[in-house]
RNA sequence: GUCCCCAUCGUCUAGAGGCCUAGGACCCCAGCCUUUCACGCUGGUAACGGGGGUUCGAAUCCCCCUGGGGACGCCA
């Protein structure tokens, strides 16, 4: 429990790289780095790798990656586990001098025998203590370290999700601390880089629900204060099912390469398992000022990506268009267009946005502003590239050759006054023109698109269609 | 198998005994707007898993069942 004359809350986020940075864990990350940022404290970033065999450097790499795409920034670290063996060493000594941990030469082949034992007797398996209060240890094998649990009483903390959590220490057994290499295992470092870290609030998936008891028992053999905890739900894949890598993108830096916004994501993953009222929208701030950790769930909730598409529209459309130009450019290089042949981006997103839920969706909605297009599509040539829309083309193209003042309210009235001036439907010129401009018979509204398109590519491809129905006309 | 947790529309959620003929959002459907595509607007379909209690009264409290999830590593 925080004191009243406590200092600032210190929260951490502590991915082990043994892969990406998924979204389960971008949550946790999140919700550490606003309950952080709500209190004006601490939030810290460690890379748990302590198991050497598993852990990468391109892991490492992908969750910073991440991580500094979604903004999150510690205000600590990165501290790496790998490089305090020292300080677990020193620990390890002090407990196993005060009696506290203590050598294991049992085989894994014994083990193993031992928990299919208890599972068929239908127990609870866990380490039966042989190697507890042994005197002589078995020759030649290199033993491993255990931490000597309570046997008996129970562990008691208050989870700011769960509520009040008990454990009897009878369900647990001593578990193992260092490798027979003396190299320290999760549980223990967990412990100890909190402690020396002065962690005051942990907030971790519910996953380690069971590891809190163990934990919190090696903090009283320690001699030091447990801190807050704060166990938030998991998050499943669309069918209900855990989240896993058959679900599609699971990688953070994954929806960057879908086209997501950052923000989206941070606002879609901020009402998983939260929510303030009938609010869904959050700016960075609002989510700073309204998030506390005490109001998530205890239901695992599951990925919804038409949910996310809508808020990465909402955003696309709210967020002021330099900010998402920022993300735009790149996708433009990545799907093969110069940016600078085309319309400024800012001008780009602020029509289209609209149109499209996702960056990547944009780009394919906007080729033709940034190179000709091979063929009209077929079926919008057939309907709106006929002779009868050569009059009303080829008037506009006259008016627009004239025009110096390339905008869309420019634009619109230069089209409006071909229109009146031939007595036509609006539509008898845009269509063709669409068609024209663009190939296809979908884009923005006609003055938007000219203006996209630009005067001298505008005029040319007028000019493409012109030629285009005279061709046809001619063949007929 | 053992221990722990969870349970409101398809999905995310509001709801902390009467304000609930259960609200919002995404999705879906219909209409309006309209130069295409969209946006927007209006309306609609859709839920308290089941059974027992407690209470004048339960989505809200208790129990059982069912269903889901997690943990049980010399992984984190």
């Amino acid at each position: 429990m925080q004191e009243p004359f406590s200092m600032a809350i210190r929260t951490r986020f502590a991915p082990s790289p043994t892969g990406f940075l998924h979204v389960g864990g971008a949550r946790t990350a999140l919700f550490c780095w606003l309950q952080a940022r709500k209190e004006a404290g601490t939030f810290i970033l460690r890379i748990e790798d302590t198991d050497l065999e598993r852990s990468t450097e391109a892991s490492v790499e992908a969750i910073l990656q991440g991580m500094a795409w979604l903004g999150l920034q510690e205000d600590e670290g990165p501290y790496y586990q790998s490089q305090r063996f020292e300080r677990y060493t020193e620990v390890l000594e002090q407990l196993r001098s005060q009696g506290l941990a203590y050598p294991c030469t049992c085989s894994k082949e014994r083990l193993e025998a031992l928990r299919a034992e208890q599972m068929a007797a239908g127990l609870k398996p866990r380490y039966d203590g042989r190697c507890r209060d042994r005197e002589v240890l078995d020759e030649g094998v290199a033993p491993v370290m255990r931490f000597r649990n309570p046997t008996d009483g129970e562990v008691v903390f208050h989870d700011q999700v769960r509520g009040p959590v008990r454990f009897a220490n009878e369900e647990l057994d001593d578990l193992v601390i260092a490798r027979p290499d003396g190299s320290p295992t999760y549980n223990f470092c967990v412990v100890v880089d909190d402690m020396d870290m002065e962690i005051s609030l942990v907030i971790r998936g519910d996953d380690h629900i069971n590891n809190t008891p163990r934990q919190i028992n090696i903090y009283h053999a320690l001699g030091a204060t447990p801190p807050d905890f704060a166990h938030v739900p998991m998050i499943l894949g669309e069918d209900g099912a855990r989240l896993s890598k058959r679900h599609g993108a699971v990688s953070v830096l994954q929806y960057r390469e879908l086209g997501y916004l950052p923000h989206a994501l941070l606002n879609y993953l901020v009402r998983l398992g939260w929510s303030h009222g009938d609010q869904e929208v959050f700016t960075r701030e609002e989510m700073i000022e309204l998030f506390d950790i005490e109001a998530v769930n205890r239901k695992a909730a599951a990925f919804d990506h038409e949910k996310l598409k809508w808020l990465n529209q909402h955003w696309m459309k709210t967020l002021p268009p330099e900010e998402v130009a920022v993300e735009l450019q790149p996708q433009l290089e990545r799907l093969g267009l110069d940016p600078a042949q085309g319309p400024p981006l800012e001008d780009l997103i602020s029509v289209q946005a609209e149109r499209v839920q996702t960056l990547v969706e944009l780009v394919e909605a906007s080729r033709w502003c940034f190179e000709d297009f091979e063929d009209f599509d077929v079926g919008a040539a057939k309907k709106h590239l006929r002779p009868v829309a050569a009059e009303p083309l080829q008037a506009l193209r006259e008016r627009l050759q004239a025009l110096d003042d390339w905008t869309p309210e420019a634009l619109d009235v230069a089209v409006k006054a071909v229109v009146a001036e031939l007595e036509i439907g609006f539509g008898k010129l845009a269509q063709p023109l669409r068609v024209a401009l663009t190939g296809a018979g979908m884009s923005p509204s006609i003055d938007q698109t000219l203006w996209l398109v630009g005067k001298g590519r505008s005029l040319e491809r007028m000019e493409r269609a012109l030629a285009f129905i005279a061709a046809r006309a001619a063949q007929a």
